[in-house]
This record gives C-alpha cells, sequence and structure tokens, in this order.
DNA sequence: TACAACCTCAGACTATACTCTATACTTTAA
DNA sequence: TTAAAGTATAGAGTATAGTCTGAGGTTGTA
C-alpha cells in the first residue's frame, strides 16, 4: 500500500509516517519495476509497528525508547541475548507505569469519595 | 520549605520547579513579614502535588491535563459537579492507559516467547 | 567582613516530536 | 487531455517542556 492508505489505516498524518520513516522505526520498499515513479510501498507489518508506536506513545514512551523495542522486534542482527534483555526492560517499564497508574487511580477515585462526602 | 529543599524533596530541579510555578501547577507564599528578601516558601501540599505531576507525566500526561487534575483537588471554585467531571475524566483516561499497557505487555511477553522458542 | 551558597527574574537556548510549505513530478478520473 | 489528487524531498516553523545564563540581591558561616 501507499502512503495515503497507511495513513487511512493507522489514523497518522503522511508527514507523521514519513518523520518516524525517517527516525528509522519504519521502513517502506521502492518498486524496482517501477520506473516512472518512486513511491514507497508498505505492508501490514508496516501497520502492526505504527499501531505500535501510536500506543506505546500513549503510555509515555519517547520515540527513542520505541526504536528500541521495534528494533528487538524485527532486526535480524541483535542477537538473541540482547533482544530479551531490552524485551526484559520494556517489560519492567511497562510493569512500572502499571503500578504507578493504579496508585494514581487510587488517588484520584479516593479523592473524588472525599469530594462526594464533603457535600451530602 | 524554600526552593531548594522542595527540589531535594521531589527530585525536581529549581528551573523546573519555577517552571511549573509560572505554569500554575503550584504556588509558594511569600513571607510579609520578612522585608529583606522575596523568596518563595512552600509547604508539604505543594510536595505532594509535585510528586503527583512527576507521576503522571511519566505515565503519559501532559502538563495541561495535569493542570486541571490538580485545579479540580484544590481549587475552590470550581464546583462539585465540575470537579468530579474532571476526576471521572481522568479515571477514565488512567484505565484506557492501564489497558494499552496490558495489551503492550501481552505483545512484548508473547514476542520474548517466540524469539526463544525460535532458538530452544 | 568576606565569601560561598542561596534566592529572584527575564530572557535565551535546547530537545523532542511533530507540522507545514514549497517545489516538482506522477497518477487517475472526467 | 487536463484538472484534481497523490507522492517525494528539503527545509522552515510550531508546541511542549524544560534548561541555562546572567544580573543583581540575600543569608549563613569562618
Amino acid at each position: 500500500m501507499l502512503i495515503n492508505e497507511l495513513s487511512k489505516k493507522t489514523g497518522l498524518s503522511a508527514h507523521t509516517i514519513r518523520y518516524y520513516e525517517k527516525y528509522g522505526l519504519i521502513k517502506g520498499k521502492r518498486n524496482e519495476q517501477v520506473k516512472s515513479n518512486n513511491y514507497y510501498h508498505y505492508d501490514e507489518e508496516t501497520v502492526e509497528k505504527l499501531e505500535l508506536i501510536r500506543d506505546a506513545k500513549m503510555v509515555g514512551f519517547g520515540l527513542s525508547e520505541i526504536k528500541s523495542l521495534i528494533e528487538a522486534w524485527y532486526n535480524k542482527r541483535f542477537s538473541i541475548e540482547k533482544k530479551i534483555n531490552i524485551l526484559d526492560e520494556k517489560i519492567i517499564a511497562i510493569d512500572d507505569k502499571i503500578s504507578q497508574l493504579k496508585e494514581m487511580k487510587k488517588l484520584v477515585s479516593q479523592f473524588k469519595k472525599d469530594i462526594k462526602e464533603g457535600t451530602c
């Protein structure tokens, strides 16, 4: 698929997708047979990656962290040990964030309760 | 306490704390009795607020979202209904983030398993 | 009383992550 | 066959959230 379709599928603008491509998060392929243009083509794996990026960003991961995750995921040059290490780190980071969110939720819920009880 | 102590207690730099104060997230008080200086004094509530800000930022909330949360929390001018609304929104946002993180964790764990099984 | 260690304020600078503009070429539908 | 829509690239501009510098004043300790 071309960038416009990719954009529609992921909800990210073509500009943002190109920015991610420059950043090294995704990679389109050019069709060597077609010589009239040099359009990039993207596959389903790219859709998956972009969805992962979108979600990871929502929960506070930066692009550099996401890049290391994606490299562990797809990069063939990394050793198994290195990949496992990176993935373990991310799992710990995710668990930390979940704990923090649960703590925040408890706090916010308690505060909501306090407000309600202070008035009824 | 003065800004240096606040900085040490929260792990945030004095610069960052002043930035948050300008942004409207916290508010120091000046001692009217002392006329030789115009140092700001901060209380324990400010420490709590800064800890909340730090945690909320870690899980992807921006300063504007955090500001609305803090206002619901501390601002006396807001009506009870408005405060409850804001807090409910935050609770929903927190739940969303937790779901996303769980989804990410599942994905990362599965991938880790795949890597391991692909080699052993 | 000197000197280090504070404090305030204004304003310049930086990093991250986009977002937009301009230019130029290609494809597609009427 | 031409106008609209799509694509690539470079580079400028923007938003957010700091981060740093400098100038000038204060406080605490030797």
